[in-house]
DNA sequence: TTACTATATATAAAACTATGCATATAATAA
DNA sequence: TTATTATATGCATAGTTTTATATATAGTAA
């Protein structure tokens, strides 16, 4: 695949686009947690998780530092939150002009 | 798949996260245009521009209009390009602290 | 009517992504 | 040393997305 800018760009918004990415995310929203406390919340095998936070790794929006058994991540830049919260509102718009569509 | 907030948050994050589709926000950027203007700015077959044209409209980020033979497209909330433009500054950041960890 | 142009869609193949299960690795404790 | 715990990785399978080619549709003009 040709190395444009765009491509980068996809590379980086598609890692955020996958609803177990997001919902890990939005955990870590306030601050760091290790992957211990994340598996819970999510019904989901450890193993995935794992791949799920590689993902976002790989793509600097989240780093992880290891402290004794546990790996903890937290969100690279606070801009993230802002982009996610963006999109989010974005999203409800779209449903509430789809609502009005249908009525 | 289970239709929750993050599943529809993660499918328009997925109609966003293509090169090519990219590629097309970024040509509407400043208002409406003919798929007769967008195929020739891009390397891909008209076929396949349509499919992309496709996926950003049913997620809602494009909307079209016919005029005889021609359809317009064009972007349906301006807040749209700032979240792209929001990811493209996020993404040189990322290309910065890259390029530092390297040296 | 036929011919032409712009756009959309069907189908199949290729490429990519996500998943579960099993296993590996790394850190610690006994 | 062995056992235990937390996290990561290998591999196979299933599912999804992208693509090219061909064809269909819709609008216009002659």
């Amino acid at each position: 695949m040709a190395e444009t800018r765009h491509y980068y760009q996809a590379e980086m918004l598609k890692a955020l686009a996958h609803p177990t990415r997001l919902q890990i995310l939005e955990l870590l929203k306030d601050g760091e947690l290790c992957v211990c406390k994340i598996v819970p919340e999510l019904q989901m095998e450890q193993s995935n998780i794992s791949r799920h936070l590689n993902i976002l790794k790989k793509e600097g929006l989240v780093t992880s530092r290891k402290e004794g058994l546990r790996v903890y991540y937290r969100i690279t830049d606070p801009r993230i939150n802002d982009l996610l919260e963006a999109s989010s509102e974005l999203l409800k718009n779209f449903w509430e002009r789809k609502q009005k569509t249908l009525v």
